[in-house]
DNA sequence: AACCACGTTCTTGTATACAAGAATAATTGT
DNA sequence: ACAATTATTCTTGTATACAAGAACGTGGTT
């Protein structure tokens, strides 16, 4: 067995089940139970949620134990918009900096993506629009941003999914990629990044839609 | 004795000594060191370093401990361009914002700052010029954004210490500073937000003068 | 004398034991 | 019968014990 610390593979198997929605917000992870789960003890399962917790999935009250962040959508928007300015950043940045090799990436996950689109594979369209998104990331040559980036996109993984699914909505997106493909291409950072922020920021009816999509997905409904 | 996951305080503790520089980068941090000198057992200490690993401050080898991690200078011009982003936004959302409040305590924390350099007072312009740029963040009425440009503040704050004391910066610092209040008063988001950026981004001679005091305060010298 | 192999030691990673606060259930008083 | 208070239980927070890998030193060999 190789004995290199399991809190990060932990910390990472429970994002990912935070972020794909198997554990819901308002959710108590108990870390018996989870110890118990994974077979290991309760300190590496600690260490793990107290990661969590620093990056703000998870709320630990002292001696209340960890519970999913429910994430008010006031808050959520807040977040997209964050992300939106990051985005912007990585476009601006990426339309001055990138490479050939960025470019040769860039045009093919945005082909990807026009595949799952004429298949209307709202799934795949999603793993797909990831890979674009981290092109643009890769492209601005920032290491540090693209950590940043990376991290946030990763938190708001679930939201985005849910998104996907909402009318409509992938077609769009696609038309928007297109868009910002050209824009990068021919180098303008300014119509990129502003195109960018108004393909990820949620405002107007898409704040309808994505309030919509929360009450299904167990948000600020009836769980406590 | 209050009972309540010591980890938190003893996270800030370390935090705050690797900001100010008292652990400087590339030093180990041995945790039954740490835990005789905070008179708790190892366990706390451990998940304090694992949060710090978590958000960048510290590398944590598998077997080989905790080392505070060696910024380059062109990572920490990477992380100043981030900042910069950052700011610019809080800028921006904050010229539209802003509530009469929030511009009392903006006039407020300028005039603090003014006192500093008059008196030609490095370390307390230090401290006001960090009110003075949280007093930006809060108007920005975005929590998560707040929380985020607030971290990578800190992050940053051994830097930016260091940058005040570089010949006339902080002369230059309130000019920029006064008419960024100018333009945010004025309620001219975009020109607020361009003025941030130029405020906080390290180019040009100010490259110059980073990496200068950088090699004083060990950073790429003969540490290992 | 230099280099490799082996063993010692030291530190980290994990498990478990223990303590303390919080939730809950039971009991008693009004 | 209902509420308040107390006792019990349950879970977290901390300490300590133990195991395993890595660094380091020593000794032997070439």
């Amino acid at each position: 067995m190789v004995h290199s610390r399991r809190s990060e593979k932990l910390r990472e198997i429970i994002e990912e089940r935070i972020a794909t929605g198997r554990y819901m917000p308002g959710m108590r992870l108990d870390e018996t139970e989870l110890a118990n789960e994974f077979e290991v003890s309760r300190t590496p399962i600690r260490e793990a949620l107290m990661q969590l917790a620093y990056s703000g999935l998870i709320d630990m009250r002292p001696r209340r134990g960890a519970v999913v962040v429910e994430i008010t959508p006031q808050r959520l928007c807040e977040m997209f918009e964050v992300m939106a300015e990051l985005e912007a950043m990585c476009g601006r940045l990426a339309a001055r900096r990138m490479t050939a090799a960025d470019q040769h990436a860039l045009l093919k996950a945005h082909r990807t993506c026009e595949e799952a689109h004429k298949k209307n594979d709202p799934d795949a369209y999603y793993r797909r629009n990831e890979r674009f998104h981290m092109a643009i990331y890769a492209a601005s040559h920032n290491g540090f941003l693209i950590e940043e980036a990376d991290a946030l996109h990763r938190r708001l993984s679930a939201y985005r999914r849910l998104q996907v699914r909402v009318r409509d909505r992938m077609r769009t997106s696609f038309l928007e990629h297109s868009s910002i493909v050209e824009a990068l291409i021919a180098g303008d950072g300014e119509k990129a990044a502003e195109m960018l922020r108004k393909h990820v920021i949620v405002q107007g009816e898409r704040f309808a839609d994505l309030i919509a999509s929360l009450s299904s997905f167990g948000i600020s409904g009836e769980s406590g």
